[in-house]
DNA sequence: ACCTGAACACCGTTCAAGT
DNA sequence: ACCTGAACACCGTTCAAGT
């Protein structure tokens, strides 16, 4: 029976989520689906095209509605609904990180980040700063869970969503000080 | 004739710069040194330790003495050092970022940053954060290099160096905010 | 519209053996 | 101390052909 190129992301992201983001080869994901390696290039153009819809699709599925509030309030709720998101598949941070850096994805988060900051002249690079410490912290947690659940390391979540926050409230506070700065 | 460790890193190095990360493999730099890939296990017990290794001998060239000046001075020169130790070679940033995640890099940037930041509780979340601005800035300058040398898009070297001094300034000023409530 | 079969040009890693 | 030779178990991608 035949697949939709949803079915394929969806096949993926529980490949992904399963064995992360090393394992999910294009002959493995084949394979999963029932199918030949290069059946998937019916559906994809190549690997890459492939990793960015799902990583548009860990993206989709974490989206949250605008919530009320100051800037501040928002653009942190914001990077907390991006920072969820990742964290809900393994390996999400990296494959989000690529997917944006090789400017495949069609999700756009660092545009609803710069909406949220308003109308300053660095608004655009404010955004970035945030996107790349929510990128950056997400990742090195994933690093550590995955060294935690191979015995190597503790890990404490309670700590890890601390030193978020932390950081988090770091950045927002430096594009505070830009904003009276700027106006 | 026979190589050191090291004359394999310096190898490795010039593949990097000249081909990138994508390109640089066992087998291809096994080949750049007329030797068979399964010497270089001789060298290296994987090919991530062999990164590691390539990743610290970046970090170490990069290495500037410590400036005079203010806490937060000090801190933007280390950044900028950084910057262009990654800078300088291809995929520089991605290379460090892998090395630096897995743990298995023996310089340690985000130490040098934590001295500098001082004796507050945040510190070693602050020096994160600029760890991650600098990796993800760079990151993307490398990315968007590329996609210039290959014609895809107009490079402007200026504008580049220009928002990574405004992202660094966001983040060092809210590190500021956060030493004068702490104490 | 969706897939097979077969091929091409690659990977990282191990291990006994050589000098 | 440093390397060869050969093997193992993989990759991504292309393309003619099938239904």
């Amino acid at each position: 029976m035949s697949h939709h190129r949803s079915d394929v992301v969806e096949h993926a992201l529980e490949v992904l989520d399963r064995h992360g983001l090393a394992d999910l080869s294009m002959r493995r994901l084949a394979a999963d689906l029932g199918v030949q390696p290069s059946a998937l290039y019916w559906h994809f153009a190549n690997k890459q095209a492939l990793l960015a819809a799902v990583a548009d699709e860990v993206l989709r599925r974490g989206r949250r509605p605008v919530t009320a509030g100051t800037w501040d309030e928002q653009v942190t709720a914001e990077a907390r609904a991006l920072r969820d998101a990742m964290l809900a598949y393994r390996d999400g941070a990296e494959l989000v990180a690529t997917a944006l850096a090789f400017g495949l994805a069609t999700e756009d988060p660092v545009a609803r980040l710069v909406d949220l900051i308003g109308d300053i002249p660095a608004a655009r690079v404010a955004a970035t700063t945030i996107m790349h410490f929510v990128l950056g912290h997400v990742g090195d947690e994933q690093m550590n869970a995955q060294a935690a659940s191979a015995g190597a390391i503790v890990d404490d979540p309670l700590t890890r969503a601390d030193t978020f926050s932390t950081g988090l409230g770091i950045v927002v506070a430096g594009i505070a000080a830009r904003r009276t700065a700027d106006r």
